[in-house]
DNA sequence: AAAAAAAGTGAACATTCCATGAAGTTTCCA
DNA sequence: TGGAAACTTCATGGAATGTTCACTTTTTTT
């Protein structure tokens, strides 16, 4: 990646003049919007690395349109908020995000922009969750989230899963996930696959239908 | 911390004086220096939590010592420049830098000192303690305090807590564990894991429940 | 359309794994 | 060196998980 590109959310011209100002300077590509819904018919067509939003906007203010955007994308959002703001709800901030206080110093937004950019486009390398629309699947934690609340799966329910989806698309035969999932010294049956995948699907909701059974083969996750 | 000493640095008596009279005024410590060269030397006698720099000084221009000190300490620094000078340079300032032009209202002095101590000092507590709920670990202090109150957790306790919770939500095998906080040549059973995860959730009270059982893995702090 | 094959389901049963308390061992410090 | 604190081990009961089985439903084959 050559450059990032940031938006800057705010309903004030000149405060979005002069931190584009700031983050030029830092050769950051920058693009404005007035609002969250402006900001979310840009998105549609910009490849943004990252927002700076204002908490209080017209029309949505910033926690809705991070709700909004973090639906469908996996963005992080630096808030600006001027002292006093709704500072407690900021707390519920996602992993990745940041605030920022206004008035702030050229230095300090710079620096929080370089530190939530480090750690966003670092963190996805080295860990790799896998996303599927709303489901997310972590290996490293142990822990698949569907709309960002975690699912208790068991241990083999996550094992399937996690084999399924990080090959999506390819088949696994029964006997193929006993391999995998239960290692190589077991000596269960094939039906219990299809216990775990019953109760796996019935844990994952509406997202069970990505498991597809594919008659007389196996099993797959299609996306 | 009763109160901030700052430190003033210009070759120009004058200018030494006035600021002090400001800073004094508003219930700092003051301590001066004529030049780059004399203010190191200061540093390595008394501690300092602020410096106001000239940017024109003889030997050693305001640039090169915060180069110079920011390689043995966290110090912030804020700039003084006249009108004209090389403001392009201070482009470069770090995170918790600020300057300000001369000549200077005693009010925007006091407001940017004010801002940078603010700014400094709790962004740093915010970096060397983590913090939970009414939890905070503080891992250079080697302690946890519940509710401003100080738990006492003997080393090992603490390293899993820290561990755990430092990558929230990250699920740690018994195994990594006592690799982790027990060391390398370690030859204790996985069992004694639980009974540290025990008595850890006992001290911790209801915030015990943070720590979570992952069933056939290990454990892990979930928020 | 009937039969056969494969997959889904719910509940009983079996197993694995963990929390716990008590007792034993080591380490640390006065 | 004695005692307290920290650490470790062990056995046990119980909870969470995993498995099987008999049966039903769905899909495919003939």
């Amino acid at each position: 990646m050559t450059s990032y590109t940031i938006m800057v959310i705010d309903d004030e011209a000149e405060m979005r003049k002069l931190i584009r100002t700031f983050l030029e300077g830092d050769g950051y590509r920058v693009v404005e919007a007035t609002d969250g819904v402006h900001a979310l018919s840009i998105l549609h067509e910009v490849r943004v690395d990252l927002c700076l939003a204002d908490v209080m906007m017209p029309y949505m203010d910033g926690f809705l349109f991070a709700q909004e955007v973090k639906r469908t994308i996996d963005l992080p959002i630096i808030f600006l908020s001027a002292k006093g703001d709704e500072l407690d709800k900021i707390k519920g901030l996602k992993h990745g995000d940041d605030y920022i206080v206004k008035p702030f110093l050229p230095g300090e937004l710079l620096a929080r922009v370089a530190s939530v950019l480090r750690r966003s486009y670092q963190r996805k390398e080295l860990h790799s969750a896998l996303t599927f629309g709303p489901l997310e699947i972590d290996k490293e934690a142990h822990r698949a989230t569907l709309n960002g609340t975690a699912l208790s799966l068991t241990l083999k329910e996550f094992g399937i899963l996690y084999v399924l989806a990080k090959h999506s698309g390819r088949v696994y035969s029964r006997d193929e996930l006993l391999q995998i999932v239960w290692g190589g010294d077991h000596d269960s049956s094939v039906r219990t696959v299809d216990t775990h995948i019953k109760t796996l699907r019935l844990k994952l909701g509406d997202e069970g239908q990505k498991i597809e059974t594919v008659w007389g083969i196996g099993y797959k996750f299609e996306v």
